[in-house]
RNA sequence: GCCGGAGUGGCGGAAUUGGCAGACGCACAGGACUUAAAAUCCUGCGAUCCUUACCGAUCGUACCGGUUCGACCCCGGUCUCCGGCACCA
């Protein structure tokens, strides 16, 4: 060990070391409890930034702690290297995406290597890489084979210049984010995965996961979006067909004024065919056609729709009410029909107002400040019926529960659930995804491809030019196969997965990596599973942890997987910024990991970024932060030096008397013990190393002191090394090393601490007088409550605060506190 | 609009969950070492007041109120900021 803290030396050395001696492989060992941790994979766009530092730092902090307390830590790291970045450099510089993708991880993966990450690196995985896609593909068809996989013609994101479909985060301000111009709809036959079939279950099984913080459940819970009501069919007069509406308050039905379809609605058309409506309503459609999203769902849109020239029937008043058209009501959600309550509905109210529709109330909250005849807004509070015929004055609660049985027994709707959540559109008329491994046949229809047939691999003859469908039609070659039912000519699907399906089981692909028979052994996974600890971002709250979710449960019911639930404790990190503001090119506050590692070293970095904020909370770079924690590992260094220089020899047994070694014992056990609660369990780890600051400075102050214990110091240096070890894991490798370890610091145990060590011998009271900190005193440890109330009020500085007083009361709280109550 | 979360020194953040508010670090100021600087070490560092100074006093955890011997912590109300959902019937 040098004299100097050369931390370009002692990374490179410790990480080649790690790596040549394999330190972080693991292998199924049933003779241990596994912990299984995971960090999210990244996506190889070429460079880490600080959010990946930040995310893999406290991965490695658990993973490393989890290993010397005893667990067999799975750790592994992999690429969701599938995804459309790869294919826009491809477009612009002429790469082919693949060979850009494995450039990219790369580089990445030596980055990830520069910070000293404990990975099991013979479990990488790729997405892109056909040993992965291969299982994507297989795992897509039995989601076909249970009838979860269906292809559906529905409205998409279509860009007309670009003459793409688009994925909804590609759509700025309704445009496409590459040509600017404004996205329109376009009906296409997509492929879905049933998610909704699995809506209850993703709902209901969020209740057992106790390890997930309450945000991302709220936020999981507000997307599926559920909502109970019922459905209630109107007759539509001089017409033979009926319509239904979803409501969740069928207790407003005497309301019910007017009814609105969205404007999609399939019979819209037929129902105003050849009558004087049919131009108005048609031009109403197209207009809204031509609207983007975020026109059509701002809430500050005046209500705008067309009478269609019916009627339907309510069917309790029995009263003819007008029907509209008005985009307000959306096609996919509930009925795409909406009986209309202006009374008790807000949007309701502006659409009643701007049509001069009849707005009758038919629950009374029993509210003075409401004025029933004279609304000037809905009114959506509880309360009893009234214009509602024989069931006036009762709780409109009730009248839910009874109106729903009173539709179901005139045979004319039912109680229902409705979901916000939407079956999962998966095609992408991409090249660089997962191939759909699906086959049209004229005979057959849509077949899956063999399983024994696949991969279907990606075809390499294939252009990128950005326009058109998915480059795969390019290929002079893929397209073409036989049906694997029939055997006659047919066609394969053109277009890819969406990634966020590769990443939705690459969790369980780390528990059998290599596997060639299968997407991985039930066995292997049954020990690994679930993920123990998962730690990312925020912003994956709802989609990927949503999806990998649904993925899950459907292994489970294969039998693929032992637990619905994948993750059983999830940490999300909070993002890094820099003065304030979200890191960006474009502000041009960019902190890159490698300058930092350069000037710093890896540990540094390491050791600011979980040292200046609780992983779950914003972190602001600072760069004089930075320094700071450099400087700390530059002090712990020297003190590892100056001691092993100055006491080469160190006894290993030894006794603690006196009061600075009881003080330098305590401040060590208590270390371990901070130490080891915080990173054990509430990832605390910035104060986790801030009691190991304390404790450097307590092992300066006594070094510098009279008697000293060199066994003990000897101690206190061997047990700083190892409960810093997680944290700064190079530097603590070569100090291990230097005080005359031989195995390396990974393989070490975590020290246990000595409870007898914490009990003091004094304890310092706090006298309070009417809670007001008056006093301290010394006194010894469990001194009794009467006792130590004596000697309270028999010192000096307490009795003249006491002078003249009555005392009340005297609370006393043991080796704490005393509280005297005066008048 | 609905649903969450948060508000503590100049800054990042502590506080065993009702018991010394401000640990640890950063910044700043003063000092030591040095020809000098860097590095390092020592001291101080919430506000106001009193005092020559030491000692001390009062206030202080967004704001107002409550419970309690005692409140950053519990309860009621208000404000601000952040996040999610949102014409979902």
């Amino acid at each position: 060990m040098n004299e100097r803290y050369n931390f370009n030396e002692i990374e490179k050395k410790w990480q080649n070391y790690w790596e040549e001696n394999h330190s972080f492989k693991t292998v199924e060992d049933e003779s241990k409890e596994k912990y299984y941790c995971l960090e999210m994979f990244p996506y190889p766009s070429g460079k880490l930034h600080m959010g990946h530092v930040r995310n893999y730092s406290i991965g490695d902090v658990i993973a490393r702690f989890k290993k010397m307390d005893g667990y067999n830590v799975l750790h592994p790291m992999g690429w969701d290297s599938f995804g459309l970045p790869a294919e826009n450099a491809a477009i612009k510089h002429g790469t082919h995406p693949s060979e850009w993708t494995w450039n990219n991880m790369a580089e990445m993966r030596a980055q990830l290597k520069e910070l000293g990450l404990a990975y099991d690196w013979d479990r990488e995985v790729a997405t892109c890489h056909e040993d992965y896609y291969r299982w994507m593909q297989w795992i897509f068809i039995q989601f076909y084979k249970k009838g979860l996989a269906y292809k559906k013609e529905n409205p998409v994101n279509w860009c007309p210049d670009c003459q793409t479909v688009l994925a909804n985060e590609q759509v700025v301000d309704g445009c496409c984010e590459r040509c600017k111009s404004p996205v329109g709809k376009k009906n296409l036959s997509q492929w879905y995965l049933k998610i909704t079939d699995y809506a209850d279950r993703l709902l209901d099984n969020l209740e057992t996961l106790d390890g997930w913080p309450n945000k991302v459940k709220i936020m999981q819970k507000n997307w599926i979006g559920k909502s109970t009501g019922a459905e209630v069919q109107f007759e539509i007069k001089d017409y033979e067909e009926t319509l239904t509406v979803f409501t969740t308050r069928v207790d407003t039905i005497y309301g019910t004024t007017y009814m609105v379809l969205a404007p999609e609605y399939p019979s819209v058309l037929k129902m105003v065919e050849g009558t004087e409506y049919e131009q108005p309503v048609k031009e109403y459609i197209e207009k809204v056609e031509h609207m983007n999203d975020i026109e059509r769902t701002s809430t500050t849109n005046e209500k705008t729709g067309v009478f269609i020239g019916k009627y339907a029937i309510n069917p309790f008043t029995k009263k003819e009410i007008p029907i509209y058209i008005s985009d307000y009501v959306l096609m996919g959600y509930g009925t795409g029909a909406v009986m209309g309550v202006p009374a008790h509905d807000q949007r309701d109210f502006e659409f009643a107002t701007k049509f001069g529709l009849d707005i009758i109330p038919v629950v009374d909250p029993g509210d003075p400040e409401v004025d029933l005849n004279n609304l000037t807004c809905a009114c959506a509070a509880e309360g009893t019926l009234i214009n509602s015929g024989e069931y006036n004055g009762m709780n409109n609660k009730e009248a839910i529960e009874k109106f729903a049985e009173v539709v179901e027994q005139w045979g004319i709707g039912k109680k229902t659930v409705n979901y916000r959540l939407r079956d999962w559109l998966i095609s992408r008329q991409r090249y660089w995804g997962t191939p759909i491994p699906m086959i049209y046949c004229e005979h057959c229809g849509w077949v899956p491809e063999k399983e024994e047939n696949l991969p279907v691999l990606l075809p390499t003859d294939v252009e990128f030019t950005g326009k058109g469908e998915s480059p795969l039609t390019t290929s002079a070659t893929f397209g073409k196969t036989t049906c694997p039912v029939c055997g006659a000519e047919a066609k394969r699907e053109m277009d890819t997965m969406d990634t966020f399906l590769d990443s939705s089981w690459y969790f369980l692909r780390y528990c059998d990596p290599k596997n060639s028979e299968a997407a991985w052994d039930p066995k292997k996974a049954n020990y690994w599973m679930n993920v123990d600890q998962y730690i990312g971002g925020v912003e994956h709250a709802i989609l990927h942890l949503m999806y990998a979710r649904f993925f899950n449960m459907f292994f489970y019911d294969l039998g693929l997987v032992k637990t619905e639930e994948p993750f059983k404790n999830l940490l999300t990190q909070g993002m890094v910024n820099k003065d304030g503001k979200k890191m960006s090119k474009s502000i041009g506050n960019v902190v890159s990991p490698e300058e930092i590692i350069k000037t710093y070293g890896a540990d540094t970095a390491r050791l600011f970024i979980l040292f200046a904020a609780p992983p779950d909370r914003e972190l602001d770079w600072s760069d004089a932060g930075v320094e700071g924690s450099y400087r700390f590992l530059n002090r712990v260094y020297r003190l590892v030096y100056e001691i092993t220089e100055k006491y080469p020899e160190i006894p290993a047994e030894f006794t603690v008397s006196g009061s600075a070694d009881k003080s330098l014992n305590y401040m060590l056990n208590a270390a371990i013990k901070k130490v080891s609660e915080d990173v054990g369990g509430k990832f605390s780890f910035n104060t986790a190393i801030s009691s190991i600051m304390e404790l450097v400075n307590e092992m300066y102050k006594y070094k510098e002191g009279e008697n000293i214990n060199v066994g003990l110091l000897g101690k206190a240096v061997k047990d700083l090394i190892l409960i810093l070890s997680p944290f700064t894991p190079h530097i603590c490798e070569e100090m291990w090393h230097h005080i005359g370890q031989t195995e390396s610091v990974t393989e070490m145990s975590w020290p246990e601490f000595d409870p007898s060590a914490l009990v003091k011998d004094e304890v310092e009271i706090v006298v309070q007088i009417n809670g007001k900190l008056k006093d301290k005193l010394s006194v010894p440890n469990n001194m009794d409550k009467a006792e130590l109330e004596k000697v309270a009020m028999d010192s000096e500085k307490v009795q003249a605060l006491l002078e003249g007083k009555t005392v009340v009361k005297v609370v006393v709280v043991p080796n704490k506190l005393l509280n005297i109550v005066v008048k």
